[in-house]
DNA sequence: AGAGCAGGTAAAGATTACGTAAAGGGCTGC
DNA sequence: GCAGCCCTTTACGTAATCTTTACCTGCTCT
């Protein structure tokens, strides 16, 4: 449940965004000076801010330049249509994102999921989990380029491997020659070219040892068909 | 010198693009249809990708689609302007961002900064310069420049200490030459460049009279990985 | 059944990526 | 200016990898 702050004198439209908000489960505070919301910013930790431009007291760019004396929370700001400069020196000064008034509140609540993705997808570096392919006994590991077969590790060349990845990723799939060809060896297939099935070959061969059944299936005139399993 | 993709149709736009971004020291890339943008991707490490919604060949919401199938690059979409719809759905497919054409390109570099920065602040929880890395027998200290291997001290150039310390940082993780190139040495990996080669050869070099085994290993073709330990 | 194609694979050949010695070139400090 | 350090380039050797060749097997269609 993430926690957004928004900082804008518009009582109506906080209101409006907070309904949004409550939708998808977010945490909402609301501040309606610049001063005030730089207080809180700074006492709570917040996952995104959402900061108008014209405020009393205390300006947004203010708020955000102050806020990026030290606290580094993604901050999108508001304001009205069309004023560019504004929007780059936000950007430049740190903000992450940028919408004009009058908004669609859709678009809001997309752009504030965006920010919050991204954030979290690079805050944890170690969450590569879900690149790592695990199908039918094998476990493909793009980020350290390793495969293991029930728990034996086969090495495999960059083709070999970029090849049972594509494979892997479309399991239970057809695909064809003349795509994997493309993708992999970066050019068509042509009439006598036997490269890829090379390639195939080479690959059953070093799994084999370890598995107990066919992997990768020919599909006659077709392509190549990872098998599924699990 | 962070490396930038640009999927759009528009030859012209993308060499204005790419004209701005030289300013910056962004490294550039550019692809006119989905399709070959896609592969590009797939085989490229990129910082960001820009990404234009009316595409040939496969439009870009496909493309991120398919991106997101496996590859977490940050990307900021294109496209006419006031499509609401189209722009609500990209941010929901996993964009980043979003800006509607015509743009201004400072506007542009503006959000393709913020939205590098905000990667880069997330990756690395403030303290990364106090920050001692131990793994596999070494031992590293990014705030003093030390490194010593099994209690022995090894001297390292500016160059190689920065090469070693980001493949510690990412320590059992393949790292790709383009990226340590263009991170350390702040420059594209080119075709013939051996400079990356040669100091990673002179790294071992070092290391080896302390050490019992391969700490850095080469996935030929892909890049090197730091063997992890402990 | 027989022709003809698609695919499997061993072996040979071609190519590429990498390791590294040595030379070149740019700085910096004296 | 030159000595020293460091980064880059050049050059060459080598092993890993990729492709081609050649020969087989077996499916498919008639």
């Amino acid at each position: 449940m993430p926690a957004i702050l928004m900082i804008d004198d518009d009582t109506g439209l906080c209101e409006l965004v907070a309904e949004y908000l409550a939708l998808d489960g977010f945490s909402f505070d609301a501040a309606h000076d610049g001063k005030a919301g730089l207080t809180l910013a700074q006492q709570t930790a917040y996952d995104l801010i959402l900061l108008d431009v014209m405020l009393p007291v205390m300006d947004g760019l203010a708020v955000l330049k102050a806020l990026r004396e030290g606290h580094y929370c993604p901050v999108l700001m508001l304001t009205a249509r069309g004023d560019d400069v504004d929007r780059i020196v936000g950007l430049e000064l740190g903000a992450d994102d940028y919408l004009a008034k009058p908004f669609n509140p859709r678009e809001l609540v997309a752009r504030i999921k965006a920010i919050i993705r991204r954030v979290e997808l690079t805050r944890t570096p170690q969450d590569n989990s879900h690149n790592i392919l695990k199908q039918n006994g094998l476990v493909l590991n793009p980020h350290n380029r390793q495969l293991s077969c029930n728990g034996q590790p086969v090495s495999l060349t960059a083709t070999e491997f970029q090849l049972l990845e594509m494979l892997m990723r479309r399991a239970g799939e057809l695909v064809s020659k003349d795509e994997l060809s493309r993708e992999v060896l970066g050019k068509r297939l042509q009439m006598y070219d036997r490269s890829l099935d090379m390639h195939i070959s080479n690959i059953r061969k070093k799994i084999a040892p370890f598995a107990s059944d066919e992997k990768i299936q020919t599909l006659r005139g077709s392509g190549y068909l990872f098998v599924g399993g699990e």
